[in-house]
DNA sequence: CCCTTGCAATTTGTCAAGTAAATATTAGAT
DNA sequence: ATCTAATATTTACTTGACAAATTGCAAGGG
């Protein structure tokens, strides 16, 4: 008799209240800022005590469904998913799946790449002035040459965050954000090293002429051979990493 | 007098705590399987009582960084962020941006044919035959016209989850597996009213056929039509659904 | 009459101590 | 030697209470 059984009770109750509660959600009984009873009374609703009723809404918290205040008028309420707060929570999390080497960096950068060209085809035809005025100004910062490497690459991300924007694809702009921002660090680590600042500054400018233009396939064309430089350096930086890794794995000592 | 005060410290302790902890997992300190003290010495640790520090740790929990066990050799443990967890995570989150409308469908839409295309460009040099028996697996089911609505919708979601599968890379795979699944519901509560069914899989094959030769103009191609006919479906479906939401909202008694 | 100040009520936040349940280890019995 | 039962450890949950924050109202002063 090898049958598979159900697990019946596996799930701890305070998780069971939080999944109860996330599917009225998610069902539309519970609306935005609909207020959810105190605790005191969903304790008494659900039979059990208030800590274990708390521990269910900080589950929740944590996912940002919802929100607490005290006070009269005060009380647990259901919160909009705001974007920053949804892609800051999936940034961290593929950022620790790159650090984790859950994702490798090779994945990440083709995946960026490939949808960075989509954005880029996408912006040429719907980019308006504000677009190419921001890719301008960052421009001109990446010109200065005190700017530290940090700071480079920073506005190197804003460059390529107001890229995205111009595609005005909330989605698309949703899962780029976290894929170059999950980069980032490394890249602030790593990459600078061999990072040729003068060559970026080009590039860049090509983008923003192409995207001027209006013309997709010289954006495509410019970004394509961005990405591909990109590309590089990033397995030139593995690489170096890996051997700085497996030499400090033998010499842990010289710290 | 206007100055902006900072607040101070409004955040919760337990919120502060849990925050310390994901810290110290980002940066390293905590690896995965690590072990975190017992309950009552983190409690003595951070100098707050059980139930405090049981709350961060509900938070971490729902953000699967920890897991608990009970019991000797139990205790609370640091996770690997399985793609599964995260992406269905992502995937519920999306859902609910979506149901609430902090992304529209057309958007959705538009990204996932855009993405959709990219993968099958990749997918045309890099599917295995693994691949290509899943889809057509997944047609032949979709030949049975006996399939209830749902059943098929299903399908179809398998079908191109196993094109996305071909592209081999794991960042794609994770995005739109969570894309995808975001626009199943919408799909099982309206598309097929108005769907060819017939239609759907004469594309279907098509797309698999130009895999199976490994042509990418030939799948972007057969793609691109099956991802335009379906978003015409869908903005004609959103037409309808608003149509029939306005009537519900003025004669709400009709239920 | 209006504005400020302070008090009270409400609700989340935290604490304390203890019981229940699960589970790995160890000792014991067959 | 192997299976079983006791035990210790650790999370899961309960009960009851107090602290802190925030709002609304009311009283007092201009």
């Amino acid at each position: 008799m090898a049958i598979k059984f159900q697990p019946i009770g596996t799930d701890s109750i305070s998780k069971r209240i939080a999944e109860q509660i996330r599917e009225s959600i998610v069902e539309g009984v519970l609306k935005v800022d609909d207020r959810l009873p105190t605790e005191e009374e969903l304790a008494r609703q659900f039979g059990v005590s208030r800590p274990t009723v708390r521990e269910a809404l900080k589950r929740l918290a944590a996912q940002h469904l919802t929100r607490s205040r005290r006070g009269p008028g005060g009380g647990t309420f259901i919160n909009r998913p705001s974007h920053q707060e949804v892609a800051s929570h999936l940034t961290t999390a593929s950022t620790l799946m790159v650090t984790l080497g859950e994702f490798n960096l090779s994945d990440i950068a083709e995946a960026r790449k490939e949808m960075e060209l989509l954005c880029g085809r996408l912006a040429a035809s719907r980019r308006e002035d504000s677009h190419l005025r921001d890719m301008a100004a960052e421009i001109e910062v990446q010109k200065n040459p005190e700017l530290s490497d940090e700071d480079f690459c920073a506005s190197d991300v804003r460059f390529h965050r107001a890229l995205v924007d111009a595609c005005r694809n909330p989605v698309l702009q949703f899962v780029m954000f976290a894929v170059i921002e999950a980069l980032q660090p490394v890249e602030n680590m790593i990459i600078f090293r061999f990072r040729d600042r003068q060559r970026s500054v080009v590039q860049h400018e090509r983008i923003l002429a192409a995207l001027r233009a209006r013309d997709a396939d010289a954006t495509a064309l410019a970004l394509n051979e961005l990405m591909t430089y990109l590309r590089e350096q990033f397995a030139q930086a593995q690489q170096a990493r890996e051997l700085r890794q497996s030499e400090g794995a033998a010499e842990p000592a010289t710290v």
